[in-house]
DNA sequence: AGACGGATTTAGAATGATTCTAATTCGTTA
DNA sequence: TAACGAATTAGAATCATTCTAAATCCGTCT
Protein backbone atom coordinates (compact mmCIF):
# COMPACT_ATOMS: atom_id res chain seq x y z
CA UNK A 1 0.00 0.00 0.00
CA UNK A 2 1.67 3.10 -0.80
CA UNK A 3 1.61 6.50 0.97
CA UNK A 4 -1.18 8.01 -0.83
CA UNK A 5 -3.54 4.80 -0.28
CA UNK A 6 -2.69 4.80 3.57
CA UNK A 7 -3.32 8.56 4.01
CA UNK A 8 -7.00 7.29 2.15
CA UNK A 9 -7.73 4.73 4.33
CA UNK A 10 -6.96 6.89 7.45
CA UNK A 11 -9.22 9.54 6.15
CA UNK A 12 -11.80 7.03 5.73
CA UNK A 13 -11.31 5.32 8.90
CA UNK A 14 -11.98 8.85 10.47
CA UNK A 15 -14.69 9.36 8.88
CA UNK A 16 -16.09 6.08 9.73
CA UNK A 17 -15.58 6.47 13.26
CA UNK A 18 -16.67 10.14 13.30
CA UNK A 19 -20.27 8.35 12.32
CA UNK A 20 -19.88 6.67 15.41
CA UNK A 21 -19.05 3.12 13.92
CA UNK A 22 -16.03 0.78 14.62
CA UNK A 23 -13.72 0.35 12.56
CA UNK A 24 -13.05 -3.47 12.77
CA UNK A 25 -10.70 -6.00 10.97
CA UNK A 26 -12.90 -7.07 8.11
CA UNK A 27 -13.75 -3.06 7.48
CA UNK A 28 -10.43 -2.15 7.85
CA UNK A 29 -8.94 -4.76 5.12
CA UNK A 30 -12.04 -3.49 2.88
CA UNK A 31 -10.83 0.39 3.11
CA UNK A 32 -7.91 -0.60 1.77
CA UNK A 33 -8.64 -2.50 -0.82
CA UNK A 34 -10.50 0.33 -1.99
CA UNK A 35 -7.50 2.63 -1.71
CA UNK A 36 -4.83 0.65 -3.05
CA UNK A 37 -6.62 0.21 -6.51
CA UNK A 38 -6.92 2.28 -9.66
CA UNK A 39 -9.09 -0.21 -10.88
CA UNK A 40 -12.69 0.77 -9.41
CA UNK A 41 -13.59 -2.77 -8.35
CA UNK A 42 -16.88 -3.88 -8.04
CA UNK A 43 -18.41 -5.50 -4.45
CA UNK A 44 -17.33 -9.03 -5.32
CA UNK A 45 -13.85 -8.16 -6.36
CA UNK A 46 -13.70 -6.67 -3.05
CA UNK A 47 -15.02 -9.72 -1.33
CA UNK A 48 -12.49 -11.42 -2.87
CA UNK A 49 -9.83 -9.29 -1.58
CA UNK A 50 -11.08 -9.33 1.82
CA UNK A 51 -11.39 -13.11 1.86
CA UNK A 52 -7.43 -13.44 1.57
CA UNK A 53 -7.04 -12.56 4.72
CA UNK A 54 -10.53 -13.19 6.86
CA UNK A 55 -11.91 -15.85 4.92
CA UNK A 56 -15.23 -16.24 6.36
CA UNK A 57 -16.03 -12.85 5.37
CA UNK A 58 -19.07 -12.79 3.86
CA UNK A 59 -20.69 -10.39 0.93
CA UNK A 60 -23.11 -8.72 3.14
CA UNK A 61 -20.55 -7.68 5.15
CA UNK A 62 -18.73 -5.74 2.16
CA UNK A 63 -21.84 -4.05 1.02
CA UNK A 64 -22.79 -2.99 4.52
CA UNK A 65 -19.40 -1.08 4.49
CA UNK A 66 -20.14 -0.06 1.42
CA UNK A 67 -23.30 1.66 2.53
CA UNK A 68 -21.25 3.19 5.38
CA UNK A 69 -19.04 4.49 3.59
CA UNK A 70 -21.66 6.42 0.88
CA UNK A 71 -23.17 7.78 4.34
CA UNK A 72 -19.64 9.38 4.92
CA UNK A 73 -19.51 10.36 1.86
CA UNK A 74 -16.33 8.36 1.35
CA UNK A 75 -17.05 6.13 -1.28
CA UNK A 76 -18.23 6.96 -5.29
CA UNK A 77 -20.90 4.72 -6.84
CA UNK A 78 -20.64 4.16 -10.25
CA UNK A 79 -24.30 2.13 -10.89
CA UNK A 80 -24.94 0.08 -13.44
CA UNK A 81 -27.97 -2.38 -14.36
CA UNK A 82 -26.40 -4.96 -16.54
CA UNK A 83 -23.24 -5.55 -14.57
CA UNK A 84 -22.09 -5.07 -10.89
CA UNK A 85 -21.71 -1.76 -9.65
CA UNK A 86 -18.10 -0.23 -9.71
CA UNK A 87 -16.78 2.09 -6.35
CA UNK A 88 -14.12 4.59 -6.45
CA UNK A 89 -13.08 5.15 -2.68
CA UNK A 90 -9.78 7.16 -3.95
CA UNK A 91 -11.37 9.76 -4.77
CA UNK A 92 -14.83 10.50 -3.26
CA UNK A 93 -15.87 13.60 -4.66
CA UNK A 94 -17.86 13.31 -8.25
CA UNK A 95 -15.24 13.16 -10.68
CA UNK A 96 -15.67 12.39 -14.49
CA UNK A 97 -15.00 8.66 -15.77
CA UNK A 98 -13.91 6.55 -18.90
CA UNK A 99 -15.43 3.62 -19.19
CA UNK A 100 -14.59 0.79 -22.04
CA UNK A 101 -17.59 -0.73 -23.21
CA UNK A 102 -15.08 -4.04 -24.69
CA UNK A 103 -12.89 -4.66 -21.36
CA UNK A 104 -14.94 -3.13 -18.79
CA UNK A 105 -12.15 -1.21 -17.11
CA UNK A 106 -12.90 2.29 -15.69
CA UNK A 107 -10.41 4.69 -15.21
CA UNK A 108 -10.63 8.09 -13.68
CA UNK A 109 -10.40 11.20 -16.28
CA UNK A 110 -8.09 14.10 -15.04
CA UNK A 111 -9.99 16.80 -14.23
CA UNK A 112 -7.73 19.48 -15.69
CA UNK A 113 -8.32 18.22 -18.57
CA UNK A 114 -11.94 20.14 -18.59
CA UNK A 115 -12.09 22.88 -16.26
CA UNK A 116 -9.76 22.80 -13.83
CA UNK A 117 -11.86 23.97 -11.18
CA UNK A 118 -13.71 20.90 -11.26
CA UNK A 119 -17.03 19.52 -10.49
CA UNK A 120 -18.14 21.47 -6.90
CA UNK A 121 -18.60 24.46 -8.74
CA UNK A 122 -20.24 23.51 -11.56
CA UNK A 123 -22.59 22.07 -9.50
CA UNK A 124 -23.30 25.20 -7.60
CA UNK A 125 -23.69 26.90 -11.14
CA UNK A 126 -26.34 24.19 -12.26
CA UNK A 127 -28.00 24.64 -8.80
CA UNK A 128 -28.48 28.29 -9.05
CA UNK A 129 -29.74 27.71 -12.78
CA UNK A 130 -32.12 25.15 -12.47
CA UNK A 131 -33.20 25.72 -8.47
CA UNK A 132 -32.56 22.27 -7.82
CA UNK A 133 -30.35 21.72 -4.46
CA UNK A 134 -27.93 19.32 -5.90
CA UNK A 135 -25.69 17.24 -3.86
CA UNK A 136 -23.43 15.22 -6.61
CA UNK A 137 -23.08 14.66 -10.16
CA UNK A 138 -21.70 12.08 -12.59
CA UNK A 139 -19.97 11.83 -15.96
CA UNK A 140 -19.03 9.32 -17.46
CA UNK A 141 -16.89 8.81 -21.17
CA UNK A 142 -18.40 5.38 -22.59
CA UNK A 143 -16.26 3.86 -25.70
CA UNK A 144 -13.33 1.73 -26.58
CA UNK A 145 -10.26 2.04 -24.73
CA UNK A 146 -6.60 2.16 -26.26
CA UNK A 147 -5.74 -1.11 -25.49
CA UNK A 148 -8.93 -2.59 -26.90
CA UNK A 149 -8.39 -0.84 -30.26
CA UNK A 150 -4.94 -2.39 -30.47
CA UNK A 151 -6.54 -5.38 -29.78
CA UNK A 152 -8.73 -4.93 -32.31
CA UNK A 153 -6.44 -3.94 -35.05
CA UNK A 154 -4.25 -6.60 -34.09
CA UNK A 155 -7.11 -8.95 -35.10
CA UNK A 156 -8.59 -7.20 -37.59
CA UNK A 157 -6.02 -6.35 -39.57
CA UNK A 158 -6.71 -2.95 -41.97
CA UNK A 159 -8.27 0.45 -41.01
CA UNK A 160 -11.25 -1.03 -42.95
CA UNK A 161 -12.29 -3.64 -40.35
CA UNK B 1 -49.09 13.54 -29.75
CA UNK B 2 -48.26 16.68 -30.64
CA UNK B 3 -46.43 17.90 -33.38
CA UNK B 4 -42.83 16.95 -32.15
CA UNK B 5 -43.50 13.57 -31.14
CA UNK B 6 -44.82 12.89 -33.73
CA UNK B 7 -41.75 13.85 -35.94
CA UNK B 8 -39.94 11.88 -33.58
CA UNK B 9 -41.94 8.97 -34.01
CA UNK B 10 -41.23 8.69 -37.54
CA UNK B 11 -37.92 9.45 -37.06
CA UNK B 12 -37.87 6.17 -34.55
CA UNK B 13 -39.68 4.18 -37.48
CA UNK B 14 -37.11 5.11 -39.79
CA UNK B 15 -34.42 4.17 -38.17
CA UNK B 16 -35.86 0.83 -36.68
CA UNK B 17 -36.93 0.23 -40.50
CA UNK B 18 -33.59 0.98 -41.57
CA UNK B 19 -32.36 -2.21 -39.62
CA UNK B 20 -34.46 -4.45 -41.45
CA UNK B 21 -36.85 -5.12 -38.56
CA UNK B 22 -41.08 -4.61 -39.12
CA UNK B 23 -42.88 -1.73 -37.07
CA UNK B 24 -45.50 -3.65 -35.70
CA UNK B 25 -48.82 -2.27 -34.11
CA UNK B 26 -47.05 -2.72 -30.34
CA UNK B 27 -43.73 -1.24 -31.56
CA UNK B 28 -45.43 1.52 -32.93
CA UNK B 29 -47.10 2.12 -29.58
CA UNK B 30 -43.94 1.94 -28.21
CA UNK B 31 -42.43 4.28 -29.75
CA UNK B 32 -45.05 6.72 -29.11
CA UNK B 33 -45.13 6.42 -25.52
CA UNK B 34 -41.88 7.09 -25.61
CA UNK B 35 -41.96 10.12 -27.97
CA UNK B 36 -45.54 11.69 -26.33
CA UNK B 37 -43.90 11.71 -22.78
CA UNK B 38 -41.04 14.42 -20.94
CA UNK B 39 -40.68 11.86 -17.84
CA UNK B 40 -38.56 9.90 -19.09
CA UNK B 41 -40.13 6.36 -18.33
CA UNK B 42 -39.20 2.44 -17.52
CA UNK B 43 -40.18 -0.35 -19.60
CA UNK B 44 -42.59 -1.48 -17.02
CA UNK B 45 -44.25 2.31 -17.31
CA UNK B 46 -43.90 2.04 -21.20
CA UNK B 47 -45.83 -1.42 -21.01
CA UNK B 48 -48.39 -0.45 -19.12
CA UNK B 49 -49.33 2.38 -21.96
CA UNK B 50 -48.44 0.07 -24.17
CA UNK B 51 -51.23 -2.30 -23.02
CA UNK B 52 -53.89 0.38 -22.91
CA UNK B 53 -53.91 -0.10 -26.36
CA UNK B 54 -52.79 -3.87 -27.23
CA UNK B 55 -53.63 -5.65 -23.84
CA UNK B 56 -51.69 -9.19 -23.80
CA UNK B 57 -48.36 -7.21 -24.62
CA UNK B 58 -45.95 -9.07 -22.55
CA UNK B 59 -42.84 -6.84 -20.68
CA UNK B 60 -40.60 -9.26 -23.24
CA UNK B 61 -41.43 -7.44 -26.26
CA UNK B 62 -40.67 -3.87 -24.93
CA UNK B 63 -37.57 -4.99 -23.49
CA UNK B 64 -37.12 -6.25 -27.41
CA UNK B 65 -37.95 -2.97 -28.86
CA UNK B 66 -35.88 -1.00 -26.78
CA UNK B 67 -32.68 -2.71 -27.76
CA UNK B 68 -33.54 -2.40 -31.11
CA UNK B 69 -33.45 1.08 -30.38
CA UNK B 70 -30.53 1.39 -28.99
CA UNK B 71 -28.75 -0.43 -32.02
CA UNK B 72 -30.70 2.13 -33.84
CA UNK B 73 -28.73 4.61 -31.53
CA UNK B 74 -32.83 6.16 -31.47
CA UNK B 75 -33.08 5.98 -27.62
CA UNK B 76 -30.98 6.76 -24.91
CA UNK B 77 -30.65 4.39 -21.70
CA UNK B 78 -29.90 5.79 -18.28
CA UNK B 79 -29.31 2.77 -16.27
CA UNK B 80 -29.67 2.69 -12.02
CA UNK B 81 -28.87 -0.17 -10.03
CA UNK B 82 -31.40 0.06 -7.45
CA UNK B 83 -34.33 1.04 -9.39
CA UNK B 84 -35.83 0.36 -13.28
CA UNK B 85 -33.64 1.77 -15.99
CA UNK B 86 -35.30 4.75 -17.38
CA UNK B 87 -35.50 5.90 -20.95
CA UNK B 88 -35.15 8.65 -22.98
CA UNK B 89 -37.44 8.85 -26.80
CA UNK B 90 -37.52 12.22 -27.17
CA UNK B 91 -33.66 13.65 -27.66
CA UNK B 92 -31.84 10.44 -28.48
CA UNK B 93 -28.45 12.12 -28.20
CA UNK B 94 -25.78 12.12 -25.69
CA UNK B 95 -27.26 15.38 -22.86
CA UNK B 96 -27.52 15.98 -19.37
CA UNK B 97 -30.26 14.98 -16.64
CA UNK B 98 -31.53 16.36 -13.50
CA UNK B 99 -32.86 13.53 -11.18
CA UNK B 100 -34.66 14.68 -7.96
CA UNK B 101 -33.15 11.65 -5.33
CA UNK B 102 -36.66 12.12 -3.52
CA UNK B 103 -39.36 11.99 -6.31
CA UNK B 104 -37.26 10.04 -9.09
CA UNK B 105 -37.87 12.73 -11.31
CA UNK B 106 -35.77 13.26 -14.21
CA UNK B 107 -35.56 15.53 -16.26
CA UNK B 108 -33.48 16.77 -19.16
CA UNK B 109 -31.38 19.76 -19.10
CA UNK B 110 -31.01 22.77 -21.33
CA UNK B 111 -27.37 21.90 -23.76
CA UNK B 112 -27.35 25.76 -23.75
CA UNK B 113 -27.18 26.46 -20.01
CA UNK B 114 -23.27 25.09 -19.93
CA UNK B 115 -22.05 24.56 -23.54
CA UNK B 116 -23.85 25.76 -26.05
CA UNK B 117 -22.65 23.18 -28.72
CA UNK B 118 -23.41 20.42 -27.13
CA UNK B 119 -22.06 16.87 -26.65
CA UNK B 120 -20.78 15.65 -29.64
CA UNK B 121 -17.84 18.34 -29.75
CA UNK B 122 -16.84 17.52 -26.79
CA UNK B 123 -17.14 14.04 -26.84
CA UNK B 124 -14.67 14.40 -29.77
CA UNK B 125 -12.28 17.04 -27.88
CA UNK B 126 -12.17 14.20 -24.90
CA UNK B 127 -11.34 11.47 -27.63
CA UNK B 128 -8.47 13.30 -28.70
CA UNK B 129 -7.00 14.25 -25.00
CA UNK B 130 -7.64 10.59 -24.02
CA UNK B 131 -6.89 7.69 -27.12
CA UNK B 132 -10.49 6.09 -26.38
CA UNK B 133 -12.73 5.92 -29.61
CA UNK B 134 -15.59 7.53 -27.13
CA UNK B 135 -19.56 6.76 -28.58
CA UNK B 136 -21.69 8.14 -26.27
CA UNK B 137 -21.40 10.24 -22.42
CA UNK B 138 -23.76 10.17 -19.51
CA UNK B 139 -24.40 13.28 -17.48
CA UNK B 140 -26.44 13.13 -14.55
CA UNK B 141 -27.04 15.92 -11.66
CA UNK B 142 -28.47 14.41 -8.36
CA UNK B 143 -30.12 16.33 -5.50
CA UNK B 144 -33.91 17.42 -4.81
CA UNK B 145 -35.86 19.07 -7.14
CA UNK B 146 -37.49 22.70 -6.23
CA UNK B 147 -41.06 20.76 -6.04
CA UNK B 148 -39.65 18.11 -3.69
CA UNK B 149 -37.79 20.96 -1.71
CA UNK B 150 -40.84 23.16 -0.99
CA UNK B 151 -42.70 20.27 -0.05
CA UNK B 152 -40.04 19.45 2.72
CA UNK B 153 -39.62 23.22 3.78
CA UNK B 154 -44.51 22.93 3.77
CA UNK B 155 -43.56 19.46 6.49
CA UNK B 156 -40.58 20.84 8.13
CA UNK B 157 -41.45 24.71 8.97
CA UNK B 158 -38.48 26.83 8.96
CA UNK B 159 -35.57 27.10 7.08
CA UNK B 160 -33.18 24.92 9.95
CA UNK B 161 -35.50 22.28 9.25
C1' DA C 1 -12.21 -13.71 35.08
C1' DG C 2 -17.28 -13.59 34.06
C1' DA C 3 -21.42 -11.65 32.45
C1' DC C 4 -23.92 -8.27 29.85
C1' DG C 5 -25.47 -5.60 25.86
C1' DG C 6 -25.04 -3.58 21.67
C1' DA C 7 -22.81 -3.72 17.35
C1' DT C 8 -21.17 -6.75 13.78
C1' DT C 9 -21.25 -10.68 10.99
C1' DT C 10 -22.99 -14.78 8.75
C1' DA C 11 -25.63 -17.88 5.70
C1' DG C 12 -29.16 -18.14 3.24
C1' DA C 13 -33.61 -16.49 1.68
C1' DA C 14 -36.04 -12.76 -0.70
C1' DT C 15 -36.40 -9.23 -4.13
C1' DG C 16 -36.73 -7.26 -8.49
C1' DA C 17 -35.11 -5.84 -13.02
C1' DT C 18 -33.63 -7.88 -17.01
C1' DT C 19 -32.69 -11.75 -20.14
C1' DC C 20 -33.50 -16.20 -21.96
C1' DT C 21 -36.23 -20.10 -23.83
C1' DA C 22 -39.38 -22.82 -26.10
C1' DA C 23 -43.66 -22.76 -27.95
C1' DT C 24 -47.21 -20.08 -30.32
C1' DT C 25 -49.01 -16.61 -33.39
C1' DC C 26 -48.78 -13.28 -37.01
C1' DG C 27 -47.95 -11.45 -41.75
C1' DT C 28 -46.33 -12.04 -46.20
C1' DT C 29 -45.46 -14.25 -50.11
C1' DA C 30 -45.85 -18.16 -53.26
C1' DT D 1 -54.40 -22.15 -48.76
C1' DA D 2 -49.66 -23.58 -47.35
C1' DA D 3 -45.40 -22.39 -45.73
C1' DC D 4 -41.80 -19.57 -43.95
C1' DG D 5 -39.50 -16.35 -41.10
C1' DA D 6 -40.22 -12.78 -37.86
C1' DA D 7 -42.51 -11.34 -33.76
C1' DT D 8 -44.62 -12.39 -29.47
C1' DT D 9 -45.86 -14.73 -25.21
C1' DA D 10 -45.60 -16.80 -20.57
C1' DG D 11 -42.84 -18.22 -17.60
C1' DA D 12 -38.35 -19.72 -16.06
C1' DA D 13 -33.60 -18.31 -15.26
C1' DT D 14 -30.09 -15.08 -13.89
C1' DC D 15 -27.73 -12.16 -11.01
C1' DA D 16 -26.66 -8.12 -8.13
C1' DT D 17 -28.32 -6.38 -4.16
C1' DT D 18 -31.02 -6.30 0.15
C1' DC D 19 -33.17 -8.44 3.95
C1' DT D 20 -33.60 -11.55 8.00
C1' DA D 21 -32.83 -14.13 11.92
C1' DA D 22 -29.51 -16.29 14.39
C1' DA D 23 -24.82 -16.40 15.94
C1' DT D 24 -20.64 -14.07 17.30
C1' DC D 25 -17.63 -10.53 18.70
C1' DC D 26 -15.93 -6.88 21.67
C1' DG D 27 -15.59 -3.51 25.01
C1' DT D 28 -17.24 -2.45 29.62
C1' DC D 29 -18.63 -3.15 34.12
C1' DT D 30 -18.69 -5.91 38.10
Amino acid sequence: MDKQAARRVDEMRAALSELGVTVTRRRAKTLEALASTERHPSANEIHAEVRRWHPSTSLATIYNTIELLKEAGQILELEFSGAANRYDGRRPRSHPHLICLECEAIEDMDDDREGADGDSLSLDRVSDATGYKLVRQRTDYYGVCPSCQAAAARRGGGAAE
